[in-house]
DNA sequence: ATGACGATTTACT
DNA sequence: GTAAATCGTCATA
C-alpha cells in the first residue's frame, strides 16, 4: 500500500482527524518486524484557542515541540507517570494543531502486540479487541514512546502511515473528546470520531 | 527546590 | 463505580 504523502496532512484538525479514519498505521521495530493497525478513533485538538490541547494559550515547552512543527510528524507524550499517547500534527508550522490516535483495529503483527501488552499484569491471552482500544494500549502495543516524539511520518522507516481503504462519512460518529472534562465549553466540543459500530474502539 | 497535575489503564469493592 | 499506579513536566517561589 502506498505511503500517505505530506499533502494528506496539510489540513484544518478536524477534516485530519476524519481522514484518518480507515488509514493504516505502520511501526517498523528495530529487529525489521512490522506491525500495523486500521484507524478506527481519533480526537482533534485544536491548538491555541482549545483549552484541552497541550498548546493552550500559545503554551509551547520542551514537551509539546512537536505541536509546532510541520504537518505529517508525530507528537508523542508521556502522561500519568505510565502511559505514552501518538498524536499526528496537522497544518503548521506555527499552527500547533494535532489528532490523538485513540484506537486502531490490529492489522499486522497481533502476536507481537500481544507480547507488548502482557507486560504486565497476569499471562492471560488479550482478546484482539484489547490490543489498541486505547492511546495509551496502541502505543504500547506498537512500542510507541519518546524516542520517537517528531518523527517524519512521511521520510521516516520506524512510523508511518500507509493509505487504507476509505470511511463513508455516514459510517462516522462523531461524539465529545475523552478525558478533558477540565476544559470547560472545550469538553463538550463533538471532536471525538470514531468508525461505527467498530469492536475496537475504546 | 517544590508541588500539583494529568488527552489512561487496570484492578478491586 | 471507585481508586491506585507512578513520574515527567511545568508553574511558582
Amino acid at each position: 500500500m502506498p505511503r500517505l504523502s505530506r499533502r494528506f496532512y496539510l489540513r484544518d484538525p478536524v477534516t485530519l482527524a476524519r481522514a484518518l479514519l480507515g488509514q493504516a498505521l505502520v511501526r517498523v521495530l528495530d529487529d525489521g518486524t512490522r506491525l500495523a493497525g486500521r484507524i478506527v478513533e481519533t480526537e482533534a485538538y485544536l491548538g491555541e484557542i482549545d483549552r484541552a490541547a497541550h498548546s493552550y494559550g500559545g503554551r509551547r515547552t520542551a514537551r509539546n515541540a512537536a505541536m509546532w512543527g510541520p504537518a505529517g510528524h508525530a507528537y508523542v507524550y508521556f502522561i500519568y507517570g505510565l502511559h505514552h499517547c501518538m498524536n499526528v500534527v496537522a497544518e503548521g508550522p506555527g499552527k500547533p494543531t494535532a489528532v490523538l490516535i485513540r484506537a486502531l483495529e490490529p492489522l499486522e503483527g497481533l502476536a507481537r502486540m500481544r507480547a507488548h501488552r502482557a507486560g504486565r499484569g497476569p499471562a492471560r491471552r488479550l482478546r484482539d479487541t484489547d490490543l489498541c482500544s486505547g492511546p495509551a494500549k496502541l502505543a504500547q502495543a506498537l512500542q510507541l514512546d519518546r524516542g520517537l516524539d517528531g518523527a517524519d511520518l512521511v521520510a521516516g522507516d520506524a512510523l508511518f502511515l500507509e493509505r487504507g481503504a476509505r470511511v463513508a462519512p455516514g459510517r462516522i460518529v462523531v461524539t465529545p473528546r475523552i478525558g478533558v472534562a477540565y476544559a470547560g465549553e472545550w469538553a463538550d466540543k463533538p471532536l471525538r470520531f470514531c468508525i461505527g459500530g467498530n469492536p475496537h474502539v475504546s
